[in-house]
DNA sequence: ATGAAAGCGCTAACAG
DNA sequence: CTGTTAGCGCTTTCAT
């Protein structure tokens, strides 16, 4: 076993409780018992077993963070994020992936619970029901999604997507297609409903064409169905899809911008990369995850009594070469 | 606080070392007695505290894993197969991001120790002599480099960079550039070795050239010299590096793989999405994501004891469309 | 098969 | 300022 409190207490000859509180409340020690303890500690190389302190603290220090899919290139600027902000919270971050599978989801909370004072849920799968449920055991941040009594970190996606629609409107397009996400997820939703409303107000058609899945995959095997839809515009669930459908488009000796325009969601790197550069819509990731982290962070310590939060958080659109204007039909 | 074992027993009419038996060892319990006791955890919503069993267990069932970026497509493939497989064996992944700082690197080691069995280190950019010390602490399965006294898990790039200069020398090309990683990198050191042997095999010269960073930013910023280094052929560390140059080389007038022929290394999501599609080095990451937590385990509870086990897995080359036969100068 | 008791590493009153 | 004591939630002998 590790070196403990015990080892450092014998060795430089004082009680346990004092070399707990050298490091848990140090000015409750005198500076010349502070010091020999420190030295002795880091010659032994102790250092604190924070699961132990946590068990009578009922704090562990650290913060459960969980996404649909590390893969998918929204995320690890959230993560990365989260993490930084957490670190200077003192507090650790712990990433779990739950292969966007609800069950996974859940189970993967429950076993997280005990070992993480708050638990962020990012773009959750899971029933909002259930997630009320497991609240109660431990206080949640959820990011997209609207969930009772806990905080929320919005991302308001129906802000670039009403400015997406007009760009395409105003490049001359007028039947366009809408490829959401999945039915679980509230960012889809929220574009569903904000693209509606602008086709609406712009006088455009739009047609809402579901693809197989929010990946590459999914826009590359919706290509055919656009292609023969009719529609010279075209807005995704998120870049993945919206390159998928570009490269699907092409074999179909369809060119974007030329013959298309295509809109993604979340300026990922890949979308950036891609030739045509991805015209898309920000999403503020990094600031979610800060964001959602002191949320997080209020909601520990504040206990039940907390009041759920929200935020909510900008998007906007940059227009980059997958879009321009209509030429044909 | 919530439910812990205590509620169960009383609720249940039993002590609380059978409701222990009844999850830890069911086998010691007999059928009415765990029957109950587990319904009545059930309706308790009971669920045993990982943090606490670990105190006299020894035993967390957590991993540590970390990485250096997780935004780089290279490691998520590597975090969902370990996490797949950790899952499988009742094992936990923590993962943590160091943000390619050592220090940073050294900190989360030491911090995460005491919470998980075992520390699985991608790519680290640590010291070995660092790394070594920190390894009696906690076992250790270092991922992408050798290092005395652990389990590691190598991906042969040789291999890979040996076909791919084989491949770039076969279709003319006589004047090479390599684009290496970061010093501390493992990885980048045995490109440089076999590419070096491979190019003086195969009769081509070969130049390398540092970029700034392993990024498409480094890729991007090495363009120009690339452009008047007069060869036809280049590796790359990574694909980010590969794709940051060939947008680079755009900006010069150049094209691939017209001008130039471009190898990245990692098979990654944006090299696949690219235009052209990028030529590359697939990297086993799935294999030893599965592989290196195999290692762990075994090594947790091998002990002391274990010997220093290394797997060495295959990588290959991947032609696809930023290679092609030299044509100029 | 079950209960009793000790203890994992640490913190938190309470004395002194 | 420091030592004493009890206990966090759980497992693990040792008895019975």
């Amino acid at each position: 076993m590790a070196v403990t409190i015990r080892d450092v207490a014998r060795e430089s000859g004082v009680h346990v409780s004092t070399v707990s509180r050298t490091f848990s409340s140090p000015h409750l020690v005198s500076v010349r018992t502070r010091n020999r303890v420190l030295a002795v500690a880091e010659g032994l190389g102790y250092r604190p077993n924070r699961a132990a302190r946590a068990l009578t603290t009922g704090r562990t220090h650290n913060l459960g963070l969980i996404v649909a899919d590390i893969a998918n290139p929204f995320f690890p600027p959230l993560i990365k994020a989260a993490q930084a902000q957490a670190r200077e919270r003192d507090y650790h971050v712990f990433v779990a992936d739950t292969d966007e599978d609800p069950l996974l989801e859940q189970e993967l909370i429950e076993t997280l619970c005990k070992q993480v004072d708050g638990v962020l849920l990012c773009s959750p799968r899971l029933s909002n029901r259930v997630i009320e449920r497991l609240g109660v055991q431990v206080p949640f941040v959820v990011v997209n999604r609207r969930v009772k009594g806990s905080a929320t970190v919005l991302m308001d996606v129906g802000q670039g997507v009403r400015a997406g629609i007009a760009h395409l409107a105003t490049l001359g397009h007028r039947r366009l297609a809408l490829l959401p996400g999945p039915s679980g997820s509230w960012t889809s939703e929220e574009m569903q409903a904000a693209a509606t409303a602008a086709a609406a107000e712009a006088g455009v058609e739009l047609t809402v064409l579901r693809p197989a899945g929010p990946t590459e995959q999914g826009g590359l095997a919706a290509a055919e169905t656009v292609a023969g839809a009719g529609v010279t515009g075209v807005l995704c669930y998120n870049d993945l899809v919206a390159l998928g459908l570009i490269e699907g488009l092409r074999k179909q000796g369809l060119c974007v911008p030329e013959d298309l325009s295509v809109i993604g969601v979340d300026d990922s790197l890949p979308g950036r990369l891609n030739r045509p550069k991805l015209t898309t819509i920000t999403m503020p990731t990094a600031a979610a995850g800060r964001m959602a982290v002191d949320l997080l962070l209020a909601a520990v310590s504040a206990g039940e009594s907390g009041i759920a939060t929200l935020a909510r958080l900008e998007t906007n659109l940059v227009v980059r070469e997958s879009t321009g204007a209509r030429r044909s039909p």
